[in-house]
DNA sequence: TCTTGTATGTTAGCTGCGTTAACATATGTT
DNA sequence: AACATATGTTAACGCAGCTAACATACAAGA
């Protein structure tokens, strides 16, 4: 994914020949890009099309409808954002506060930089949250978030249910990307520094400031 | 708003009358109720226009274009949590801990009840964000949230900075919001009672747990 | 190699939506 | 009463999603 306009280009049409040869995953490619370019709202399934070369029939050999490709882009929205959690932990190591604190940021981190995927992950219509593979990979995905936070305070005898805590650093973290992303914070608080509210937080979330 | 259709229906052709009579408010009625009931994406202003018994043609005697019209109901939207936010710390009293606690329930409420136009408040198009009544009312709104949450710190001598512990609260609020009116958390949590999660929360971010 | 079936393209056409232009009818002001 | 203005209608356009009918490439067996 994050492929550059003309790299969707080069892969596009495999110079003058009939068929293309992987049509399904440049479709997808594409999707996935103009919708954090320019938004899920001002998306259209024929400028894929456009930039894919082929005509707006085309996806309808690889896909039965607009819908499942969202689906197919949401969950490797899923996909993305596990992996840069993935990173986040391994950097920091796994059942330390830097690493949570670290999975945290790549949680903002993503959802600002793939703002129009974030949306369709979270905000998406039920056709594409019911899709075989949004459920799966949002489940590995949420599970590992959840997982990692519940190491951490096993690890460090919290006595509290480690569960509950780590629900609501997750539920903390969401809603800082959500009112980030949407800019919600600017005309409260323009001088905010969200990642250090979150490293300020989740301390407190564990039940034990300072 | 939160009209029955049958309560539409009645507002809408003023029996044989050529002229509508409020068609524009009727309008803005019309498509806050389909956008709850069916979600933004599944919002068409001609389905509005059938509710009313109206041509797709007329709305355009009162707005520029559609987004103007979801930009009017985004703002209505902000209207009435804030309305639910004053009468939830009211109901409490300003001030202490139950207000604070029984606003951040409100929007939660709002949130789960209202689900469409909240999308439109936060995930909405640029179009909508930067319009004059949704950027006033949405000011007003947020303002209030803080406003609040800072006036009970301030009177509970907090030692911390009351301005930030407002946007944490908030932050967290919003998460909840989020995660809740998308089920996300049912797939990890099934059983979660958010609202004594939320209730739970608040007193940790005040730095002040137990 | 030829043939033939299947996968994967294309073009043409349908429907619905947003929008505008041209026209029609109320309303209200002189 | 006459006219300007406000607010409706119908007709038409372009674009998007989608389907059907047709075309081309590929692959596998005779």
């Amino acid at each position: 994914m994050a492929m550059t306009t003309e790299e969707l280009q080069e892969t596009a049409a495999p110079k003058g020949k009939y068929h293309h040869g992987d049509l399904r995953q440049t479709l997808i490619a594409a999707c996935y890009d103009i919708i954090n370019e320019r938004g899920a709202d001002a998306f259209s399934l024929a400028d894929a099309c456009r930039l894919a070369n082929v005509s707006t029939a085309a996806p309808y050999r690889h896909f039965k409808d607009r819908d499942e490709i969202l689906a197919e882009v949401t969950a490797r929205g899923f996909e993305a954002m596990t992996a840069r959690a993935v990173e986040a932990v391994e950097a920091q190591g796994e059942g330390t506060l830097e690493g949570i604190v670290a999975m945290g940021q790549a949680y903002v981190d993503f959802a600002l930089s793939e703002g129009g995927v974030f949306r369709l992950m979270f905000g998406g219509a039920p056709a594409l949250q019911d899709s075989e593979p949004v459920i799966e990979l949002g489940n590995n995905c949420f599970g590992y978030l959840i997982q990692q936070i519940t190491i951490y305070c096993m690890a460090h005898g919290m006595e509290q249910d480690a569960g509950a805590v780590a629900v609501k650093m997750w539920t903390f973290v969401h809603g800082a990307s959500a009112l980030l992303m949407d800019d919600k914070y600017e005309k409260v608080t323009p001088d905010l520094d969200v990642k250090a509210m979150i490293a300020d937080a989740i301390p407190m979330l564990l039940g034990k400031p300072g």
